[in-house]
DNA sequence: AATAAAATCAAACATTTGTTTGATTTTATT
DNA sequence: AATAAAATCAAACAAATGTTTGATTTTATT
């Protein structure tokens, strides 16, 4: 599906109040005030409330796509390497997207709310699943893996660790005295602590190999 | 505040829609057909349907605050056997309240939907943190635990596992192919994963000692 | 400039929402 | 058994909801 520049700058809007107060939570003419247009136009462009947030999703998981495939399929990397570009780019994009990142979290906290984007968020799951088995399968061939690891338990672990760091930033900052920070430094800071903290714990639990803290 | 079985009954019922569905989502006419109760028995008892959420945290929360103190303020005790003792009993606690854990997890997400609800969770995560400051530096001071690590990430990744374990039980399940455990088995399944898992992490990226995969 | 298509709008639509009312039934107290 | 208090109910309330309508304006095409 494409979508004009209106189009996209309503499912901006939405994205943000969708992340804030949630999907049920958020009125179309709340969309409507702050996107500036009329009510109408919701249901003019996506035909419907749900068809919006679909929208929303078929967008942002079509960026989503060809990044992980690539750093994965990348034959000329170890799997070390590969870890390391997966984990930053998983913290970096949960990072930038936190909104959207939020929403999938309702969503998935939510029993099949909606048919298609439990479907969306499944299909995205299988494939990372996928991709995953191969980078540890290709750890082991070259021994710098453990051996029967539950990798959708580590898995759990990295992206648990980033929706909770992301919905706690705001008691992170006040818990590690970080208020001098602007909004953008202490994303940079929180990203970086992140993707340490991780690499610290997958490099640890993973593999064969001993990594102190740094 | 004290509640009898009838209005504990309702905050149960609303407790299970509230997760299944989310707050805004449920509707007071919702709960009263489940509950068996007229609509109008929710404002009659609670005031309204802010304040049923409210009664539900008040609830809940007076669960959790003994249990804490009491693992952590043991003097007989030491670091290493508090944090085991210390990370059952979170993993337990997660699983038996899996509903109430999933509306928490939903309130952290939005930004201050109630500042009564904000208020409370800030203040149990407060407290927690205390006793967790605590327990780390027995554990220094015992020479088992690694100085200057970062306490608020490694209970973001402890918590923030639980969580996802639990919001991603249905997709763990199929993946592993446990369709043919019954729900209460495979609760306790995923229970037992979830503490050895965690211990792993946990004592491998804290303390000095190594502990392998069991 | 004339025409067709697309975009925008205020208003109306039917439901659903949380809450209140006032009458009635049930339970407890005297 | 009489009285008071508590619990329950159907109905009504106003406000908010997602969606549609039909007219009007803007933009694109001929």
């Amino acid at each position: 599906m494409e979508y004009g520049t209106k189009q996209l700058q309503i499912i901006e809007v939405a994205e943000g109040l969708f992340a804030k107060k949630g999907f049920a939570g958020t009125s179309i003419r709340d969309i409507a005030q702050e996107a500036d247009i009329n009510v109408s136009m919701i249901s003019y462009y996506f035909g419907s409330k749900e068809k919006l947030i679909e929208a929303l999703f078929s967008v942002r998981m079509a960026e989503t796509e060809t990044t992980m495939v690539n750093i994965l399929e990348n034959q000329d990397l170890t799997a070390m390497q590969k870890v390391n570009i997966w984990l930053d780019s998983v913290v970096g994009r949960f990072m930038f997207r936190k909104n959207f990142h939020n929403i999938v979290m309702r969503e998935q906290l939510s029993s099949n709310r909606s048919e298609t984007i439990t479907a969306f968020i499944m299909d995205l799951k299988m494939r990372h699943i996928d991709l995953m088995k191969q980078l540890i399968s290709l750890g082991i061939r070259e021994g710098v893996f453990k051996e029967n690891l539950d990798m959708s338990l580590m898995m759990t672990t990295i992206y648990g660790t980033v929706n909770q760091a992301i919905a706690n930033q705001d008691f992170y900052r006040r818990l590690n005295q970080l208020e001098h920070l602007s909004e953008e430094e202490f994303n940079l800071y929180l990203l970086e602590k992140l993707k340490v903290h991780l690499k610290f714990i997958f490099i640890n639990s993973v593999s064969n190999e001993q990594q102190g803290l740094n």
